[in-house]
DNA sequence: CCATATACCTATTTAGTCTAGGCGTGTTGA
DNA sequence: TCAACACGCCTAGACTAAATAGGTATATGG
């Protein structure tokens, strides 16, 4: 996941927070499966481009996701007449999520106590 | 850095967040240079235990910054009569910060925009 | 004198992301 | 008609940060 840079359109943006792309896609199928392309679309979408997801992070991701038992996959036709795989959560994905999204907030709760200044 | 695991001891805490223990210590030596050891309980204790620097990802972290002029490092006798090196942040350190604090603010912002509940 | 805490460090492994492609198909418009 | 483009899937390899699992040395306390 690199923050979409605004200026320059092709330099490599640096990336950060690995982890967090599973945390956005376990959320985002818990309220609607969705198939890959649309993901990329849709977390670029929410962040208002902010961020933006490379297809080459997302694929092996959902590889290991389903490998992990954490989504499911369907083949299907889409209304735009296309083969999609679309996914969705399973309950052990939901209750992964759960936990990551603990740990996650844990953290940044962490980071943000160490960021804090310090008080007199 | 892992989030400190608060029942079994010995069991490996898996990471998120590379590149925050970065930021945590640039915004450390900007307060205050400090040695290495010392960063490690400062972020663990300022964390109230949330965080966990392991030293093996400090000191390679400290070459790399070291490395990149981000900071800069000094022998000293401690006034417990130790030899520690002491590191301060660099001006280029200090903007780099600037940076970096900047883009985690972007990237949590746009996570967060993505975990959000749809609004109706 | 020995255990422990302090204090530094590195080599190797592990894991996720990015880069940089490739492939096939439906739609659009020149 | 047919070429370009958007959609949609995917992978191999490089890169990088972090964790693991050590090692070394010295001051202090019991």
């Amino acid at each position: 996941m690199t923050p979409k840079s605004k200026s320059s359109s092709h330099s490599a943006a640096r990336d950060l927070f690995p982890g967090a792309l599973e945390i956005m896609v376990l959320q985002t199928l818990h309220w609607q499966p969705m198939h890959g392309y649309a993901l990329v679309q849709h977390i670029q979408q929410r962040s208002r481009d902010l961020l933006q997801v490379e297809e080459g992070s997302l694929y092996p991701a959902l590889q290991r996701m389903l490998k992990a038992g954490l989504v499911e996959a369907e083949w299907k036709i889409s209304p735009t007449n296309r083969r999609v795989r679309t996914y969705s959560i399973t309950p052990k994905g939901a209750k992964h999520l759960e936990l990551e999204v603990s740990r996650f907030e844990q953290m940044l709760e962490g980071i943000s106590l160490v960021l804090a200044p310090a008080k007199g």
